[in-house]
DNA sequence: TGGTTGACAGTCC
DNA sequence: CGGACTGCCAACC
């Protein structure tokens, strides 16, 4: 284990993905390309890239981003792990339905800024 | 349907 | 300090 990153440096960047990501209301889910068009960003890849190292974890609700698939795509790095089920779960107890690893009604959870 | 390319930010060497 | 690779993706063919 590499005890080297205690809390990484808040990048003015990432202050903004979690500004953004604390806009959505609860029950609510949005999608890395709506984010990044959101902040401007031409690459979703690089709002995933903030969440991945996610400074203020668990704090930031990263759970409630997906990919633009409607589908919920990682967490902490596992696509197909118990982390993934559990995000599931904190979005199905906000309300947000997850069939099959889906969206339920996208057009009522999907958050658009 | 699946595979490939593109683009941005951060971290590592 | 500078360069190169990677990464919870998106869009196109």
């Amino acid at each position: 284990m590499t005890p080297a990153s205690p809390q990484a440096a808040p990048t003015p960047f990432q202050q903004r993905v979690y500004d953004a990501l604390l806009k959505i209301p609860r029950g609510q889910v949005t999608t890395y390309g709506l984010l990044a068009r959101y902040l401007r960003c031409k690459s979703a890849q690089a709002v995933g890239q903030a969440l991945r190292r996610n400074p203020f974890a668990p704090r930031v609700p990263c759970h409630r981003v997906i990919a633009s698939s409607l589908q919920i795509g990682g967490y902490v790095g596992d696509r197909t792990g118990p982390e993934i089920i559990r995000k599931q779960k904190l979005l199905a107890r906000e309300g947000v339905g997850f069939v099959n690893g889906t969206l339920r009604d996208p057009s009522k959870k999907l958050f658009k800024f």
